[in-house]
DNA sequence: GCTGGGAGAGGCTTA
DNA sequence: TAAGCCTTTCCCAGC
């Protein structure tokens, strides 16, 4: 495609802030919150509407390179067409330099922001506070996602002793991060109530090692089996909870 | 564009492992590590020849939904064209239906991995160890990168009175879980070598909170500021290295 | 609207 | 395969 119509073609989508696609060989050097180049090779540009950017390859979800929020321009410069991508506080800059383009689209989209109906999550928060007793017998909700200084914790509860519980819910594979995370909530619900606190660990999985660290912190680990259903409109089931009876034993012995 | 031939084209695109790329009116629904639903809406589609498949809106340059490592299949389903990406283990699945199919481009590409020359944090670390001095006075590398059960510390030296030094580097504001891998490197290193250690942490910025952590811990805090290159193949440069002396007093006097 | 703070998810790398 | 961890992050609350 010859060089001239393209930045035509681009300049028009551009400003009907279409979603305009750029098929060629590129070479991309980007500076900013950190600094990248990338030789020549055949990819696919893709310009938004709201002026974002991004490089794809040929393969994965994430673009090479990308930028939000730019301000675009597009210039010939001899053989070449160079797009230039420009963002202030920070301070950043995407040039693309085109020496071939084979193709150009101009999509007519809105630059609407898509309404996603998604549960996981929340639902299963709002399960498990519906019935804490799932968790251990007795066990009372205080509060949810009470906001500390140190972050958020999920749930507080008490338990049937009259102790504080925090409760740190995680989706995936808990790591050493949940754990601390977990311990910090614990440790300043402690402070702040000037109460007994246990801290207990939700998940669906843990790292060996990051179970060593919660033991040692006397903290507790409960298995998390749950399922999601097809519609997000049905809320996700909790299948099952299986408490570690190692971690119980932990309980008042730690510091 | 008439459905039959649209699903036709993607099948094509999808054999030979081109980019592939759909503009039209479809809903989305994806069941896996989450649940959520997208109304009919225009949207681009867009399909990599490793099975990564991702829905874009005309904003931002994350899409709204997205899989990889995906197994592709395309039908007809009265007026509609369904395209279906499933995955195992875990189990995931997304569903694009297309009631009404504007564009089809398939782009032949390579499926290769760009090259992306970068300055990361790995540059500066080889940086710091060419001189050590600049943290402070007298400090000698003893090793890099070393692995340990918990982790892997970054450097690690020893400073002119015999105490090993544990340094943790980041290249963005440090938080929470900076300062927590940090003190469990640290911990593991005192307690392998059986020697007074320190940690020091150094970063271009570090939360408030994180801080305050820090010191309750008993570590340092260094300030690093450094200058990326426009060039990648240019090194990054560390323009200074800021102590704060606050940090100083608590080493010694901490637990 | 901007900023500070917390938490996350993809993707890479090594054992 | 699993664990660890880094990153051009994102979202939310507060001002």
């Amino acid at each position: 495609m010859d060089s001239g119509r393209a930045t035509g073609l681009i300049r028009d989508g551009l400003s009907k802030r279409h979603l305009v696609t750029v098929f060629g060989e590129c070479s991309v050097d980007y500076l900013g919150r950190a600094t990248s180049n990338l030789p020549f090779g055949k990819r696919l540009a893709m310009i938004k509407g709201d002026g974002s950017v991004s490089i794809h390859q040929n393969r994965l979800v994430r673009p090479t390179n990308y930028m939000v929020n730019t301000r675009l321009s597009i210039e010939e410069s001899g053989e070449n067409a160079v797009l230039v991508a420009k963002k202030l506080n920070p301070r950043e800059q995407l040039t693309i330099t085109f020496r071939k383009i084979m193709d150009v689209k101009s999509y007519p989209m809105e630059i609407t922001n898509d309404l996603r109906l998604s549960g996981s999550e929340r639902d299963l928060n709002d399960l498990l506070m519906d019935d804490l007793s799932m968790i251990e017998p007795g066990l009372k909700p205080v509060n949810q996602q009470e906001h500390f200084s140190k972050g958020i914790a999920d749930i507080i509860a008490e338990d049937s002793a009259g102790n504080f519980v925090v409760i740190e819910l995680k989706r995936r594979q808990a790591d050493y991060a949940s754990v601390t995370q977990l311990h910090r909530y614990m440790r300043q619900v402690e402070k702040l109530k000037n109460r007994k606190t246990r801290g207990i660990l939700l998940a669906p999985d843990i790292r060996s090692n990051a179970k060593k660290l919660l033991h040692e912190l006397g903290l507790e680990f409960a298995r998390l089996d749950f399922e999601l259903k097809p519609s997000s409109l049905q809320k996700a089931e909790i299948k099952g909870l299986e408490r570690k009876q190692t971690t119980l034993g932990h309980f008042g012995t730690g510091k």
